[in-house]
DNA sequence: CGACAACTTGAAGAACCTCAACCCTTGTGG
DNA sequence: CCACAAGGGTTGAGGTTCTTCAAGTTGTCG
């Protein structure tokens, strides 16, 4: 545990990647702090598991720190719909603080590693540290303006476009957290993960990953994501990450 | 002038839509007011017009208080993709409070009135009244739980099942804050607007709403909706009123 | 080696789009 | 008061995209 290391200003070892990227920089060493001894524990979690289930009432947020999740709606017809792909360093249900629940299942699709967080705790910070707090609910309005890019993905791009606009967004959020340089990254997904986020079927998803690999713009295999054109790859996407926002630099 | 009304604990008379339906029980009569008093100046904004663009730095945050507006995002082929639709006692740009700016576009669709409440009293609220604070932040949430649903929508239904969830949901907010009583609403759109909502063409909703008309599902014409069979337009749908936190009963 | 899951490909069909024409209502000016 | 223009709504015909179904192929792991 964190706690062995010893604790200094600053010291962020279990937390340091919440944020990042983004307006990591506005937190203050105590607030940074706070947010590292507001830890309650740091646990492992099984691949391909439902952890947190809809509309039940729930107490603890968590952190992701390693491993991929997702947030899903399963249709009366069983086909599920990803609403949301989490990366290490994202806030994974920080909404229920406020709702209550969540409206949607949320899952591991690798083992993952995430840091819990008791409401109790973060209704103390957010009180006595009312600009954490505001940093809070930033973090979670990160997760809306994806929402509203996936919906404008689903509603206005064809499959090739919304395929590319996935791999778009999701390099540059890995990026923001140093797991991806821009030319590959791991993306331990199947294709049916894929036809589940972009909303069509696995057997179309295949087709165009197969258009994307023989026009040389990006190969998708075993878990690993290799770009050929990340330039193409976005305009494909119609992808401008000013909604991810990002640090100014 | 709502102030020429004179103050008493509890008065409402701009305020008194939000949450409605929601939580606004869990709102105390200090909180109520505090709020109220917050409200910098009421407006009136004429119909189609582009209110709050993109990306560019905000330093207020609006409550609608009557009329309709729309969140939304244009392609590169100049379509229009709506990713919000704001009805009376929504907050509009709140989450540019955290956010410092929108990610997205927000427009009137037909001539609106607005509370304009400037973000850096929402600050001193949110430092002084923590809980009013997270309600706010509740509020805000409550517009990712139905992107969420429309990410459902347009990946998992057919255009049937869209425009049904559309005026299921719509049908939902409405009564709400009393606005549809299940049977008769105004909904003062075109055949257009519904088609950026539900990611099909013009031509396509035309052909829908004919279905739903002939089935005597509903009825879409000159701005008003006439439901026929709320439990089947609801089941076509796969709509179900949960992801709206609703007030218990 | 065999079993299983994931991936791949082909063929046929459904859903939705595009384009074009027409209708209906509303408002306006002669 | 009528003619006409304009915008929104409606319909048909044909084309495209994506789905469905079915049959392999490849890779992995006991």
């Amino acid at each position: 545990m964190a706690k062995a290391l010893g604790w200094g200003r600053g010291v962020t070892v279990i937390t340091g990647q919440f944020l990042l990227g983004r307006r990591r920089a506005e937190l203050s060493e105590d607030e940074k702090e706070a947010l590292e001894k507001a830890v309650d524990a740091v646990v492992t979690l099984p691949a391909r598991q439902l952890i947190v289930p809809r509309l039940k009432p729930v107490d603890t947020s968590m952190l992701l720190l390693e491993g991929l999740m997702c947030s899903y709606m399963d249709a009366s017809d069983g086909e599920r719909q990803l609403v949301g792909l989490h990366v290490p360093g994202d806030p994974l249900d920080l909404h229920s603080f406020p709702l209550k629940m969540i409206d949607h299942d949320l899952g591991t699709l690798t083992e993952c590693r995430v840091a819990q967080f008791k409401h109790s705790t973060i209704e103390r910070l957010d009180a006595e540290m009312p600009h954490l707090g505001r940093m809070l609910w930033f973090a979670t309005l990160l997760d809306a303006a994806m929402h509203r890019e996936w919906i404008f993905r689903l509603g206005r791009l064809s499959a090739l476009g919304r395929v590319a606009h996935f791999f778009s967004e999701t390099e540059r959020r890995l990026r923001f957290v140093g797991l991806s340089d821009g030319e590959r990254f791991d993306l331990p997904l199947q294709q049916a993960d894929l036809a589940s986020v972009c909303g069509i079927t696995p057997v179309h998803t295949n087709r165009v990953l197969r258009e994307l690999r023989e026009r040389r713009i990006l190969t998708f295999g075993r878990g690993v994501v290799q770009v050929g054109d990340l330039k193409l790859l976005n305009r494909i996407g119609e992808f401008e990450d000013g909604y991810l926002y990002p640090e100014k630099r």
